[in-house]
DNA sequence: TTTTCATAGTGTATTAAGTACACAATTGTA
DNA sequence: TACAATTGTGTACTTAATACACTATGAAAA
């Protein structure tokens, strides 16, 4: 334990010396006629745009302020999010720290410091958003995954790292409840992990794997309507999904 | 982009509202006699221990403020280093924010702040360590993984949490060269996987599956003079462990 | 109305991985 | 010289992964 002197000079050098801001960037992912997509944000006077972020209050648990910060940017109450990398380099705030730079002294601006940031990705229904510009922005729209926009700071970075925390989850964890409708096809289904992966599956076997898992439910009629053979609908069983979810799939060792 | 009144009124409602500590906290495990270890710390006035840790300099990438924080430990320069998690709970920091409260007004005072804290976990040899005391602290040593003490603050859930990680980790990547010495016999690899998951596991089987990784050469020599059948001695083939560190060993999808 | 095409459902053979289990070899000690 | 402890190796069985082919349906084209 430090004595009341030691205290005081730590506490000044701890000031002097020590990074002090951290911020929050949201991947947030939607799925739209088979593409998936992400949540972008664009200011009118810049080319480059950037994700969802924010910083977290003084009371408050940072996965409360990524939902906030989502909350504002989606309108959103239930957002599954996760954390998945704090991305730390010094180097990454340069684009903020020059933007401002002339405008204030550095001690009085709050851009002229280093940021660290903390990575969350999140999965959501894209029809239940409306996306909504910040105070920095003029424009919030989803972009597709496979043409994605040049982006400000280390964006490009974390939105890239995000999608392999993804792809990894997939292998562990059950996807889709999140990203899907309630009844959806397994067709449907399918072209979301191919849209995850950015690959394409073989349809036979990704039935069986699926349903191996044991987290879907197949309604007694299937799909009408359509063009060609109608096709049967699932919907996830909640019980065992939560279940899976945080027990995981594979046993491993 | 902000106007520079807006520059100005944000900064002073960030100063005022955001949470602007960031801590690191690291769990280095170790492995000795059959045993996981994990470096602890611990003052003479306090019954509770806690783990290796610091901030973040003000030019420093985060990992090099990991790696720097546990030079100072253990003096070790080469540390096999992971960011497994952000711990970020307003309450998590209560113990420092009681402990100094009365010494130092709030606003003078670094512990009075808020921490969130980037948690790290490493591998190191045992025997390269010599553990170091920080300056809030009398003793550091390493403690048993299936003997620890009452910790300080949350490292409790931070130690359980990256033993998580490091126990997911198993699945898809090598572990061991920072944990073993440059030879080994299987049954002594064979130890720490054990000691890692917490269970036994068959001695065939494991041989079967680690030699199935590639990532092992076994010497022409078995190792002689001690009792019993002479093991063979193995070692780490570092291209395809470098190899499988990066890709990964299962493909899932 | 019949054919064709796109899509959906189901099945099977083969290979690889995971699990369970048994016996033989070596070395120091009783 | 038998024994105990430890190590090395092999095999049968089960489960998961992969590759691939046929049948069924419904709308649109012929």
């Amino acid at each position: 334990m430090l004595s009341k002197q030691q205290l005081i000079e730590y506490s000044e050098d701890a000031r002097k010396n020590y990074v002090n801001h951290i911020s929050i960037d949201c991947v947030v992912f939607g799925f739209h006629e088979g593409q998936m997509k992400v949540l972008l944000l664009k200011t009118n006077d810049e080319e480059k745009w950037y994700l969802p972020g924010g910083f977290v209050l003084k009371e408050e648990p940072i996965d409360n302020a990524a939902v906030r910060i989502l909350q504002e940017r989606t309108g959103l109450n239930k957002i599954f999010l996760q954390q998945f990398r704090v991305f730390g380099d010094p180097d990454r705030s340069k684009f903020h720290n020059d933007m401002y730079a002339d405008m204030l002294p550095k001690e009085d601006n709050w851009f002229s410091g280093r940021f660290i940031s903390i990575g969350y990705y999140a999965l959501v229904d894209f029809f239940d958003v409306t996306p909504q510009p910040d105070q920095f922005s003029e424009l919030c729209a989803w972009r597709d995954l496979d043409d994605m926009p040049e982006m400000q700071l280390d964006h490009e970075n974390i939105y890239k790292s995000a999608l392999d925390a993804l792809r990894l989850q997939l292998n562990y964890q059950p996807i889709g409840y999140n990203l899907m409708p309630r009844e959806f096809t397994m067709p449907e289904l399918q072209k979301l992990y191919e849209a995850i992966l950015g690959k394409k599956l073989d349809r036979r076997n990704f039935q069986r794997r699926i349903l191996a898992f044991g987290i879907l439910n197949r309604s007694e009629e299937p799909r009408k309507g359509g063009a060609h053979k109608a096709p049967y609908l699932y919907s996830f069983d909640m019980k065992n999904y939560q279940h899976a979810l945080t027990e995981g799939f594979k046993g491993g060792w």
